[in-house]
DNA sequence: CTGGGGAAGGGGCCC
DNA sequence: GGGGCCCCTTCCCCA
């Protein structure tokens, strides 16, 4: 899915330093959509007019503040959003002259930064082409700018729980970033701002911010779009929901305790692996394989992992109240899912992957809505409900003979799409992994993990309307669809396999490189096609009226098109073919024995060395 | 306009 | 015959 583009603001004419743009609105969430990628949306003029900012159809500051983007770096900022008071009203100060046609860009001041607990320094490291990154050091995404960074880690790190380890240096403990800030001189009140993105909003309870005071005081006046919510997310609760979440960035303590040491390479491996012996990976597997004999078996046995939390309660995997996990594999509350492979996150559930997708979602779903699209005879008997909270722990249905989980997600690209690529196929623990296995693990176990607190952030509205694409065998619907259904957005195919290189996009696994230029594939098809551009001069197609020589036919076609519009090209040249056959031949050779070869293969051959 | 990658569908081969 | 896989092709998106 594209991201929607969004207005932003620019200046109208120049405006001078140190004058000061707001209050802002609503729920200050400034950076939480803010992303490596800067869209071209529309542009809003402001200007000032009698000492006031307008924009160009004349509408006062609150009506466009908030579209005003967040700064990827300091370089753009030119705003710094202040605020008298801890926890007062928030305006945008501006830092420097912004010139006429200038973009307005804002960040949080020091200040400000500290009371919403975002980190105020991130410290680069390189890519391997010498230009700067920023790595969460919680996930390991990698991201172009520290900003980036800073707001993956407040507002959507799944293994964060939003704090705020950004650099190296931080990451190590060189400073006193393992302390929340939020912790110590501003006291944590209950109007503290984070932990929005972790909290899910019924419809009640948007009435209830619906008539908050801020919106009855006018300040809210026109109902949050797309393009305010950037800045301005009203869409979810504040300190009136006195929630689960609440507390988090005050009690770091207890979430230190639950054993996570950000910048410890070892800290993110081995909360799912170190913890566990290769035999007790794959006891647990046999377990789960074991559980597959009966589906009411495996969903009969699917608990909460935090026994300390009642089930009514439904808490979130992310509360800091449990801090005891008795998994071993878990990330701070994630449970990992013990080994399975690519495309079997259906056939070998484990109960705690049920429990991990953070049940609390589901109690704020109308239970009718799951009874409706997924009757109680498709949960194999209903065992797959917790009965204290009358809540299905997750839609079940088993078609044919497979366990179909029909995800009530949005599709994962909605929220990743903005993000660079992390090194999938690099090893994250220093040296490659022993046995590619373990490494596909912690990638598929990473990914799930961060898409179970993405996927949180998604709306009610959004998952039923997601979940009414989802092919079902409902009688009504005609015929049943029949193939493999991805777990992750709901997509059906035909062939497993085709599903296998698919969940690749999901996971993020890409085990294919290629050996010229070691850029990593989860397709083997890409990879092929990647590996003719390694092949100079020796491509298949050539304009036979200017002769330039292009890769792809799409690409002849284009240029053929466009560079000599009235001609065609000819269906067939033979010498053409021959060509291309002998590239094609090249190319197989060549990505059997030199090119291209998997994770396996690199490492049977580094085993070979070794011996 | 062009180059490149991501994703997916379908044909075909091998076991 | 079915499963797994490779490969080609196409479409789409993006820089």
């Amino acid at each position: 899915m594209q991201a929607t583009r969004t207005p932003s603001v620019f200046a109208d004419c120049s405006i001078p330093a140190g004058l000061r743009i707001g209050p802002v609105p609503g729920i200050f969430k400034l950076g939480k959509y803010v992303s490596d990628r800067k869209d071209a949306g529309v542009k809003k003029m402001i200007r000032l007019v009698r000492g006031e900012f307008v924009d160009e159809s004349g509408s006062a500051v609150h009506e466009w503040i908030g579209l005003i983007r967040a700064a990827r770096n300091s370089q753009e900022q030119n705003l710094e959003a202040v605020s008298d008071l801890p926890g007062g009203q928030i305006f945008y100060r501006v830092l420097r002259e912004i010139q006429a046609g200038e973009e307005l860009s804002v960040w949080y001041s020091s200040a400000l930064a500290q009371w919403f607990d975002i980190s105020t320094t991130a410290t680069p490291t390189h890519d391997e082409k010498g230009e700067e990154r920023y790595i969460c050091w919680y996930c390991w995404r990698i991201f172009k700018y520290p900003n980036t960074l800073k707001a993956h880690v407040h507002f959507h790190c799944a293994l964060s729980n939003g704090k705020s380890f950004l650099s190296n240096e931080q990451a190590r403990g060189t400073d006193n970033f393992s302390r929340s800030p939020k912790s110590g001189d501003i006291p944590n009140t209950s109007s503290s701002p984070r932990n929005g993105h972790n909290t899910l909003l019924s419809d009640s309870a948007k009435r209830t911010v619906s008539t908050s005071p801020a919106t009855k005081a006018g300040l809210l006046k026109k109902t949050s779009s797309e393009e305010q919510d950037r800045a301005l997310d009203m869409s979810v609760t504040s300190g009136r929901n006195p929630g689960h979440i609440m507390g988090l960035g005050g009690t770091p303590s207890v979430i230190n305790s639950m054993g996570f040491h950000p910048g410890v390479r070892s800290a993110f491996k081995p909360m799912g692996l170190s913890k566990i012996s290769p035999a007790e990976v794959t006891r647990v597997e046999s377990n789960a394989k074991s559980n597959s004999i009966g589906f009411s078996k495996l969903l009969g046995s699917i608990k909460s992992p935090l026994p300390n939390v009642h089930p009514s309660k439904c808490a979130h995997p992310m509360d800091t109240t449990p801090p005891v996990i008795p998994c071993a594999n878990t990330i701070r509350g994630f449970p990992l899912l013990p080994h399975f492979e690519e495309t079997s996150a259906f056939k070998h559930v484990d109960s705690r992957m049920h429990s991990a997708l953070s049940p609390s979602r589901y109690s704020q779903i109308p239970s009718a809505f799951h009874f409706e699209r997924f009757p109680l005879s498709q949960f194999d008997g209903g065992k797959s409900y917790n009965g204290d909270c009358n809540i299905p722990l997750m839609p079940f249905t088993v078609y044919n003979g497979e366990l179909l989980y029909s995800s009530p997600y949005y599709p994962l690209k909605f929220h990743f799409g903005n993000l660079l690529k992390y090194p999938d196929t690099v090893s994250y623990f220093g040296a490659p992994a022993l046995n590619p296995d373990l490494n596909s693990i912690t990638n598929i176990d990473r990914e799930i993990a961060m898409h179970t607190q993405q996927l949180s952030d998604i709306s009610v509205e959004k998952n039923r309307s997601r979940l009414e694409s989802i092919p079902t065998s409902n009688p009504n619907s005609g015929k049943p669809k029949k193939g493999h259904l991805c777990l992750y957005c709901g997509k059906l195919y035909s062939r497993k396999y085709g599903l296998k290189i698919h969940m690749r996009t999901h996971t993020g696994y890409k085990p294919l490189k290629c050996k010229v230029c070691f850029r990593p594939f989860g397709d083997p098809s890409n990879l092929n096609k990647h590996i003719r551009l390694h092949a100079e001069g020796n491509t298949p197609y050539r304009c036979e009226f200017c002769g330039k020589v292009l890769v792809r036919r799409r690409d002849l076609e284009r240029h053929v098109k466009s560079r000599h519009p009235g001609q065609s090209i000819k269906k067939t040249d033979d010498k053409m073919e021959d060509i291309f056959e002998d590239a094609e031949q090249k190319s197989d050779n060549d990505s059997d024995v030199d090119v291209c070869f998997t994770d396996d293969q690199s490492d049977q051959e580094s085993s070979k060395n070794n011996d």
